[in-house]
DNA sequence: GTATTATTCAATAGAGTTATTGAATAGAAC
DNA sequence: GTTCTATTCAATAACTCTATTGAATAATAC
């Protein structure tokens, strides 16, 4: 094998992990899974494809070394092979933020007030959850809660947010996360809560991230 | 357009960037262009392809954000949109070093010396060069080298390192770079230094993640 | 103006990717 | 052992991507 071969072929590898980030539906995948491991079936409806789809999808995330596979009873559960891909997936997001206005514009689409929806910078929470000067939300599904989620924070999905309203201290900003920068359910969670008369921003970028950044991680539920 | 119409949407964006990533040879392209600015000419003799293949590679790689094109005479001469980038391309290379095997296997292919090539990180470098410790050797091609490089840097392609061996001081431990950490020639430089009886290693980078990084770079040649 | 040059466009054939369908597999439950 | 279930495999048709060729464009040089 000439080195002209070798280059040509390393770059080949390196494709192949280009490939698999070719794909909206892989991509989706590949986000719930950076919340924790899921078995195909979850992760068929989540995406909103069939099993088979969803088999085949996740076969090519395997072959190209992003997610790994464990049987465990009668389920197989993926999760990511490691946290280089978080990063990975967060170097895209940055990339698509800066250079693709099609994102930017289909983020603020149905989130209009562009100023008032200012992210909340991880560090900055952080300190603010030390002191006791705000309110976590946590708006995934209690599953992904029970998991792991920044500690003190109240696990609310948005549309249980109208009912249990009073669960949430008042006179307090209020700081919604949900999977990351594009997860869309803290979106909502601040556009709902300002329509409550509350004072609320979301988290600039979401749960994985926060884990992957080594910041402090709750798992059991202390008020749930 | 409904919400679920948006969040497809929204990964299909970050897809496009995806299939950017997708081929081979757009990868050399995006590497040779964390260079610097080049023609289409030129990419297409680097990456060893027709021009015309080498324009529609590149307008791929335009309509995904990743590169811009500007005109200049006569040549349309193409560059990295951002540094996030060259940020995005290295979290590519983690994942490909730490999830596919093959990468390493086609990395060491040729050159065998495991534990002998341990590679020299960056901030160890900035601090043996200032100390006069060590002497750096850039072997990328010259024009690259005008560019910008480390400070102090003597350029030498591999090609040439035969014949001026006499302008290496001896004595001291060599450090080679070139245009990133799955660049071949810096390796080929340590292997080609070491039957010469010189100590030498490779930077664990290349120039493009020093410079992206922040460290000193030097433009005009000082010992050419 | 005409020739030259760098780049892009257009058309095409071949290769690869996607979603879908239904069958096959391999464990677990009984 | 038989049934059940989650997952994977196989075959297909629609679609997209790639490399190649040669023509079109647009700017420069003369």
């Amino acid at each position: 094998m000439s080195n002209k071969t070798v280059k040509t072929d390393l770059f080949e590898q390196f494709a192949r992990i280009g490939k698999a980030l070719a794909s909206g539906k892989r991509l989706q995948i590949l986000e719930f899974l950076a919340q924790g491991e899921r078995n195909v079936e979850t992760l068929a409806q989540l995406t909103d494809q069939s099993i088979a789809s969803t088999s085949q999808h996740l076969q090519q995330l395997r072959q190209a070394g992003l997610v790994s596979a464990s049987k465990e009873g009668l389920y197989v559960f993926y999760r990511l092979a490691g946290d280089s891909i978080v990063r990975l997936l967060a170097a895209l997001h940055a990339v698509g933020q800066e250079h693709l206005a099609e994102v930017d514009r289909l983020v603020r689409l149905y989130y209009d007030s562009k100023d008032g929806l200012e992210p909340v910078p991880a560090k900055e929470l952080l300190q603010r959850v030390k002191k006791g000067l705000v309110t976590v939300l946590d708006v995934r599904p209690p599953e992904e809660y029970a998991a792991g989620h920044i500690p003190g924070a109240i696990n609310m999905p948005v549309s249980a947010i109208r009912k249990r309203l009073n669960e949430i201290p008042k006179g307090q900003e209020i700081v919604a996360y949900c999977r990351g920068p594009y997860c869309l359910m803290a979106f909502e969670a601040v556009v709902e809560l300002r329509k409550k008369g509350r004072s609320a921003r979301r988290l600039e970028d979401g749960f994985p991230e926060w884990r992957s950044a080594g910041l402090p991680v709750e798992i059991a539920s202390p008020a749930g």
